[in-house]
DNA sequence: TTCTAAGCCAATCACCGCTCTCTTT
DNA sequence: AAAGAGAGCGGTGATTGGCTTAGAA
């Protein structure tokens, strides 16, 4: 009933977008919101939507809780541990190819 | 603090935070393909919107057992799928609770 | 007879609905409020079908802002998008409240991006 | 009661918003 | 001339997983 909509702009008429056109869109998205519902259109997710995040995350210094750590806190640990074990474990250089 | 203005019954607190689970919607959220990302505050906005739109469902559905010919306590699946088909911003549930269930559809769940 | 088939996982994705204890509570405070006397109960199947329609809404109203957002050739969907789905879906009454609870989300993460100095 | 899964932490990097150049009308 | 498309860039917050335990079942 209201409403400016710039979707077919293939009009080069006034725009006057109506609220027939409008809940037609509305009623597009409730389609495929509808869809989602029964799982149709829900491919097999991904894990993780970035390689190159997903790597960081898993580089990265932990505390003991799984927690990530700050640069100053790695560098705690590190005077801490040394005398424990030599290359136990916050380093950040250990695995992974790619 | 003379009397318990902190009674069960919560008023309308604006914490700031969701009674939903956050991490559960942006789940939900995520599921989308077509989504390629979401902001935290966006993410909490849906949640916070969802939240308040079980409110208004629970009240419609109320306010069909309470206008029966005898007004029922308990709300039943029939209440809110009246309430569904009753306004029109509620249309997109009306594949999701249908006023007619089939019998199948209720055994095996 | 283990290693070899690693290659494909395909775990069809368990539809992810949300908890019921946190529907539950959300749906009979909102009915104590509405009823001035004794509380009112929830039959099972009533609770499935709010459980149901506020993941559905979810679906609904994350599409639409989705859309509103791609209309501004952007990727990542923000606050405003929600706001404005709002409007589009016709719910212009959680507009309003939906602005506080957003102030204080934003303050108390503010709050909490300091303290972490 | 058992035991699932939400929230916590912060470094990188894809994205947003802006300016500037270059093309089209 | 104005209007639009698009590349470039600095600043920034979304992405991200292991562990704890809140709290769902």
């Amino acid at each position: 009933s209201r409403l400016p909509l710039p979707f077919d702009m293939t009009r080069e008429e006034p725009i006057y977008v109506n609220a027939k056109q409008y809940h037609a869109i509305l009623r597009r998205r409730q389609y495929r919101a509808r869809l989602e519902a029964e799982d149709k259109l829900i491919k097999d997710r991904k894990p993780y939507l970035h390689e190159s995040r997903h790597h960081h995350a898993l580089r990265r210094a932990r505390g003991s809780g799984g927690r990530f750590l700050s640069k100053n806190q790695q560098e705690s640990v590190f005077n801490d541990e040394s005398n424990v074990k030599s290359t136990a474990k916050v380093s950040s250089v250990s695995d992974l190819p790619n | 603090m003379p009397y318990n203005t902190n009674a069960i019954p919560r008023p309308e607190e604006v914490t700031g935070t969701s009674a939903l689970p956050l991490a559960r919607v942006k789940k939900i959220i995520a599921q989308d393909e077509d989504v390629a990302q979401c902001s935290n505050a966006a993410a909490f906005a849906i949640s916070i919107a969802t939240e308040e739109f079980v409110r208004y469902l629970t009240e419609q559905a109320f306010n069909v057992a309470k206008s029966e010919a005898k007004p029922r306590r308990t709300i039943a699946y029939k209440d809110v799928a009246a309430a569904v088909a009753k306004f029109d911003s509620l249309q997109f549930l009306s594949d999701t609770v249908p006023r007619t269930v089939t019998y199948k559809q209720v055994k095996e769940k | 007879m283990e290693a070899a088939a690693a290659a494909t996982t395909k775990v069809v994705g368990e539809a992810e609905e949300l908890p019921k204890t946190i529907v539950r509570r959300v749906v009979k405070e909102k009915l104590s409020r509405c009823s001035d006397d004794g509380d009112v109960s929830l039959h099972k199947d009533a609770l499935l079908a709010f459980s149901e329609s506020a993941r559905i809404f979810i679906h609904y109203l994350s599409a639409t802002a989705n859309d509103i957002c791609k209309e501004s050739k952007r990727q990542t969907i923000n606050a405003d998008d929600v706001l404005k789905a709002l409007e589009e879906m016709e719910f212009p009454e959680f507009i309003s409240p939906l602005r506080k609870s957003l102030d204080e989300f934003r303050k108390q993460n503010a709050g909490k991006k300091e303290r972490a100095k």
